[in-house]
RNA sequence: GGGCGUAUAGCUCAAUGGUAGAGCAGUGGCCUUUUAAGCCAUUUGUUCUGGGUUCGAGUCCCAGUACGCUCACCA
């Protein structure tokens, strides 16, 4: 690492500092509040009257200054809120000058001082005495407003995309916007936890390196335990560990916790995400359903403090009940094929040939149902919507209907045209499954790495008796995006996926 | 993996193939109630990397890298 002009004159005071027998970077800060609880007791002795001058230590990062001669105003910034510091010859004395020669934006400072409003009305704290830190080495990336051609334009401190998420860091101090995203994220996860711990779920915790993955259709990362010269693979799902503990007594479980697939990324992809499932004994789907809509409804009214939100432009409404949408019957309505018709993949392909929809050579019947779902009738799911009656052949763990076994009782959730969450009456009959998993094992063949080997064990598990059971997965990320109005998963990603940088891009200075 | 686009000062961005610039920040100075203070002066560049065309390339061409959008992939 080297040093640009910029941090060679703040490694220059640092190093003047020491000289003088002060700490840069001292061991303890002696704050006797937040910044938050300052201003608060201030505001509450200024209605009560009290006389009594309010006195306080507090600290922060340096986020503005504006020096002018025998007076300066800095604002700092700790985790509870932002105030303005007062700096005046006439506490300070000799002080100002030290405070005017050694900080910079971006350090961290401690100062004692007597709360006061200045004459313009804003909470501030009339330094007496202050004290370093922290001292920062590089500027933070400064924010700007300009006015070109009598437009007002503010560009955000840093906002290259690359630099954003390589430097949340950075992006964070300088995007208070970018803070309240994973405040917001943190609060419904908790707001999630709250609402399954209150219906008697049980929070668990399954595997992350498992000897066989399943539950899901994905490519898996793998990797080795040395040791047991053991292949393991990261989960692609919890859902056979999950369902297991149903089997061992525990009626009604969840785990929220991170799922890696090794596939592309997009916008609403990345290799590692964060999923909620729930698995609840003597639910069937519908109640999931029902259930879903109660525990959305909870969560929304928890974080935003309202149902009501608005997502790309479309105004979204959970207190209302999701649209539920029959599969078969929406697919007719929006593409006139009724793929009952069509019992077998190569009458189903002629059938949408002859209505000029092309599809891959070499995918199955389910895939080419998929194909309808996502093309014609995912994009207009705008309002928060149930599909629900998947065709068997692509969905293998989920029950089939009583009164049509091609059909299983399956439903994805969606708003805002994105798929959110996915949800069945579980298989529970062993006979079923085996036969399941053997189908599934003749659909995957040579090229296709989605192949995935029988879980045996979880046969074995569904044999000594399931009860019956509803099942739930939603996509915690892509909730985010739901409630901050963000359009890439990056954004509520702390540290997304980025490709390693190349040697060269990186460019280490000769 | 395919297509399109972007890459210039610490940050945000300019620059008809002809001396690489502005604002902010930085540095020096003035300034005792400022609000992303103001005024004066001033520094800063491997124009992503590597080739090529040209008298001359930030600009045009080729290759590479990263990022963005998009398509493909994605029970």
């Amino acid at each position: 690492m080297e040093f640009n002009e910029l941090e060679k004159v703040r490694l220059e005071k640092i190093n003047r500092l020491k000289e003088q027998n002060i700490q840069p970077y001292p061991n303890r800060a002696e704050i006797t509040a937040t910044i938050r609880e300052a201003c608060e007791s201030f505001e509450k002795s200024e209605t009560s009257g009290t006389a009594e001058p309010l006195v306080f230590t507090l600290a922060g990062r340096m986020r503005s200054m504006r020096v002018m001669g025998k007076l300066a105003f800095t604002h700092i910034e700790d985790g509870s809120g932002k105030i303005q510091l007062f700096l005046r010859i006439n506490e300070l004395g000799d002080q100002l000058d030290f405070f005017k020669e050694y900080f910079d934006l971006g350090d961290f400072i401690e100062a004692t001082g007597t709360m006061m409003r200045t004459r313009s009305g804003e909470i501030s704290l009339l330094v007496t005495s202050l004290r370093m830190l922290a001292k920062a080495i590089s500027p933070l990336p400064a924010a700007k407003e300009e006015v070109v051609d009598g437009v007002t334009v503010r560009h955000t401190g840093l906002s290259d995309p690359e630099i954003r998420y390589r430097q949340r860091y950075a992006d964070l101090v300088v995007n208070p916007d970018v803070r309240q995203i994973f405040r917001t994220r943190a609060k419904i996860i908790s707001s999630l936890r709250t609402f399954l711990d209150s219906h008697d779920f049980l929070e668990v915790e399954t595997p992350i390196l498992q000897p066989i993955y399943g539950g899901a259709a994905a490519r898996p990362f793998t990797t080795h335990h040395n040791q047991l010269h053991q292949d393991l693979f990261l989960r692609i799902s919890f859902e056979l560990y999950l369902k297991r503990l149903l089997v061992g007594g525990f009626d009604r479980v969840y785990e929220i916790g991170r799922d890696f697939r090794n596939e592309g990324v997009s916008y609403k992809h990345n290799p590692e995400f964060t999923q909620l499932e729930f698995y609840c004994a003597y639910f069937d789907y519908f109640k999931v359903m029902d259930f879903t809509e109660e525990m959305l409804r909870f969560t929304a009214q928890n974080v935003l403090g309202t149902t009501k939100f608005s997502y790309n432009g479309h105004a979204i409404d959970l207190s209302q009940p999701w649209h539920r949408v029959n599969m078969r019957e929406q697919i007719i309505i929006e593409t006139g094929i009724d793929f009952k018709d069509y019992p077998d993949t190569e009458s189903l392909r002629a059938a949408m040939e002859a209505k000029g929809i092309k599809s891959k050579p070499g995918v199955s019947r389910g895939k080419l149902i998929n194909q309808l779902v996502e093309e014609y009738l995912e994009p207009n799911f705008l309002e928060p919507t149930f599909l629900y009656d998947y065709p068997w052949e692509i969905s293998p763990l989920a029950k089939r209907k009583a009164d049509d076994p091609t059909i299983t009782e399956r439903f994805e959730g969606f708003i805002a045209g994105m798929e959110l969450l996915n949800a069945f009456t579980e298989l529970n009959d062993p006979i079923d499954q085996e036969i399941r998993f053997l189908e599934m094992g003749r659909a995957y063949t040579e090229e296709d790495e989605e192949h995935n080997p029988i879980d045996e064990d979880y046969l074995r598990a569904m044999r000594y008796g399931m009860p019956p059971n509803g099942g739930f997965g939603m996509g915690i990320d892509r909730l985010t995006m739901l409630f901050t109005d963000k359009h890439t998963i990056r954004e509520v990603l702390l540290f997304p996926h980025l490709r390693e940088r190349d040697k060269d891009g990186n460019e280490t200075e000769a």
